[in-house]
DNA sequence: AATCGTATTAACATTACGCTAATGCAGCTT
DNA sequence: AAGCTGCATTAGCGTAATGTTAATACGATT
């Protein structure tokens, strides 16, 4: 099922388009302002993000332009009010993939999302959040909110099955089969690295006798 | 230059927008019908379409489908009378990347453009900057803030590699693979290499075990 | 052949990865 | 309490990976 962030502080509007989008089968996450969008992309993965430009706290640019900086390409759709073209571009600028003007068609802006979200899905865009923590499958690399975070080939090897079993408890034995090929560890050697992992800041826990988890919430 | 193909049978609408799209700058092409459109596409790579859905001989949508089919993904924005949704989803069904209704605003359909062809870039890049370098892709040359930089063929390899995957971790056996034919290159030697790069100040950092990776941040 | 620019090799220095082993710590058992 | 068990944490070490520099080999040009 398709996450949708809606970021909307005109009530009205955003209980209609809650509704909408819900009855189209997404799961809707509604905020009110920036900071909260902000907080909530933290926390959970998106498939699309729908936002209004004028909002409380951070607006919808400075949201934006803030998560792609941090590496973040949640496909984007800025709403707006403002009928003026530099509101236009300026969303552009800072990393929107479309933009609708209210009023608007609500067919229309259906169509717009199922077309970026098509796209999006055909780019394989697969990341994983916990926390801070994006890990992008397709590149095997881990960002945190100040960028890319080196790890070294064992580190590696652990941070991507913790992350592909994710809220999911990874057994230790498991870890010692799916190495690659040639590589071995000891239990030992796991401890210091999962250690090293937590030092960096991954919320691990252990699940005693049996392995390490990892969880989103 | 950027060039784009217009597709366009309205002979007012058409040299409106041909006048429009040069005073930008743009190279344009017009064409009034599919086959002429689908004939240009034989002969030039465009940075964009412009296509009027409702042309004769082959109509905008039969005309990118066909494209789109024989693997070209040059963005594509399609012009229409047609207000109703049908023909809006078709059009993205069919690959198209964005989409304008007539009667339309021409700074709308500017920023729009902007828009794609901004987001083509990183793909189809004439230039990447990292710090006080500039990598043109297509003439294959580095300039720093004094100017031209001079590169050996082989660093000159390497540098396009690091540039091409900018801010992504660029894996050493990537680099070994993608050498032009008939190349070769040790491990030892691509050490002295990313040495002589770091010494004419590109900021290449290390990833121990994997590879290299040039960040622009 | 002599020269020049380039790439490779070789030798050595440096870094830091991953292991082991010692110690610490919490919960459980007797 | 003492002892046990499982895990966490830290430090130290051997070594593999990388950095650095200089010498050498190579190839084209004159």
């Amino acid at each position: 099922m398709k996450k949708i962030l809606l970021l909307e502080d005109d009530a009205v509007l955003a209980e209609t388009l809650v509704e909408l989008l819900v009855d189209e089968g997404f799961e809707v996450e509604h905020v009110i302002d920036g900071e909260m969008a902000l907080d909530a992309t933290f926390l959970h993965q998106y498939n699309l993000l729908l936002l209004d430009v004028n909002v409380p706290f951070l607006n919808g640019f400075e949201l934006l332009k803030s998560l792609r900086e941090s590496g973040d390409t949640t496909p984007a759709i800025f709403i707006t009010a403002l009928s003026d073209i530099a509101s236009l571009s300026h969303g552009f600028d800072v990393g929107a993939d479309d933009y609708i003007k209210k009023p608007f068609d609500f067919d229309e802006l259906l169509i717009r999302i199922y077309a970026l979200l098509r796209k999006s899905y055909k780019t394989y865009a697969t990341e994983l959040k916990v926390g801070n923590f994006r890990f992008v499958i397709e590149n095997d690399e881990l960002y945190d909110d100040l960028g890319f975070v080196s790890l070294t080939p064992y580190e590696l090897e652990i941070t991507r099955l913790l992350f592909q079993n994710l809220n999911k408890t990874l057994h230790k034995e498991h870890i010692f089969e799916a190495l690659s090929e040639g590589r071995e560890m000891s239990e030992g050697s796991l401890r210091v690295h999962i250690n090293k992992l937590r030092k960096i800041g991954l919320p691990i826990t252990t699940v005693k006798g049996i392995g390490y988890r990892l969880a989103s919430s």
